[in-house]
DNA sequence: TAACATTGTGGGTAATAGTGGGTAATTATC
DNA sequence: GATAATTACCCACTATTACCCACAATGTTA
């Protein structure tokens, strides 16, 4: 288990079941923290997909931030609304799976067989017909881009 | 069970019965912590909708922040008075349910379907056609925002 | 290669959640 | 102080959810 805790990498195939059950990866089960009490934050993405936080990385990065800003200007209530809204937490069974809701099976057009993506400190959920549509960068992006990290 | 005490996340749709009740959400009432004594205050939300906060939160963040603000200007004052007037502490019945008042009601418009939304340390209680008209942000308003949060 | 552990998937059942209604207790009204 | 209106408390029904057990497929170990 040498894997750096809550970051997560790779992309696998699994089925949303009739009871809207969606197994997690082992292998991100195993790089969740414990003071994550096995559970995620899912919301919808900008992308017309599910993302899943660590509980912790919700609390902290997000959550914390929405704490701060103030409830009388209209524009933060409405930017804390548009998060939130759509932000539940779910605690993973005991056989390591995590109840999606309603909304974010539509959202994300999520129907039996599901593509999940480890996305360094989050997880996205994806229809794979909409994930193959999603054009791949062009070349100029990703020099662009590259220029800022390290390959 | 161990989500953040005193903090909402997620929408729900709900039911405002023939005698004025309206159910919590079974998750926000296990995130009430026990000092509120299941117990909120509800009050009139500067948006058209009913905001209910936990007891203990209301004492400690709003009733003493207002009480620093309300010497200084008219405005001031005025904002105070505003939240203060229609603020009524409810505790949850044994089904987990609130008693929602005359003025309140038809200040959200509520009527019988309602939706019920999160928002970090409180929660809003609409009229899911008030709900909806309410405009988006702009992409860029979110942008900025964002800036203060890393998603 | 045989025995065993792990993983992804499915399903049954008990517990819980959301809703509605009756009746006693409390409050308000005259 | 008597009566009407409102609220609080209890019980009941149904749909959903949580929890448990099961099993096939794959991977691991002796």
């Amino acid at each position: 288990m040498t894997i750096t805790e809550n970051t997560f990498t790779g992309e696998f195939s699994y089925t949303l079941d009739a009871k809207g059950r969606l197994n997690i990866p082992s292998k991100f089960r195993s790089a969740l923290s414990p003071d994550n009490d096995k559970s995620f934050v899912i919301t919808k993405g900008m992308d017309p997909c599910v993302l899943a936080y660590p509980l912790v990385e919700w609390q902290q990065r997000v959550e914390s931030g929405l704490r701060e800003l103030s409830a009388t200007s209209q524009l933060n209530r409405l930017f804390v609304r548009s998060l939130t809204r759509f932000a539940t937490t779910v605690k993973l069974d005991g056989q390591g799976r995590i109840q999606i809701t309603q909304f974010l099976k539509e959202y994300a057009s999520l129907d039996r067989d599901v593509r999940i993506i480890g996305v360094v400190n989050k997880i996205e959920i994806w229809n794979p017909d909409d994930l193959q549509r999603m054009q791949d960068l062009s070349q100029d992006d990703f020099d662009d881009l590259s220029d800022k990290i390290i390959l």
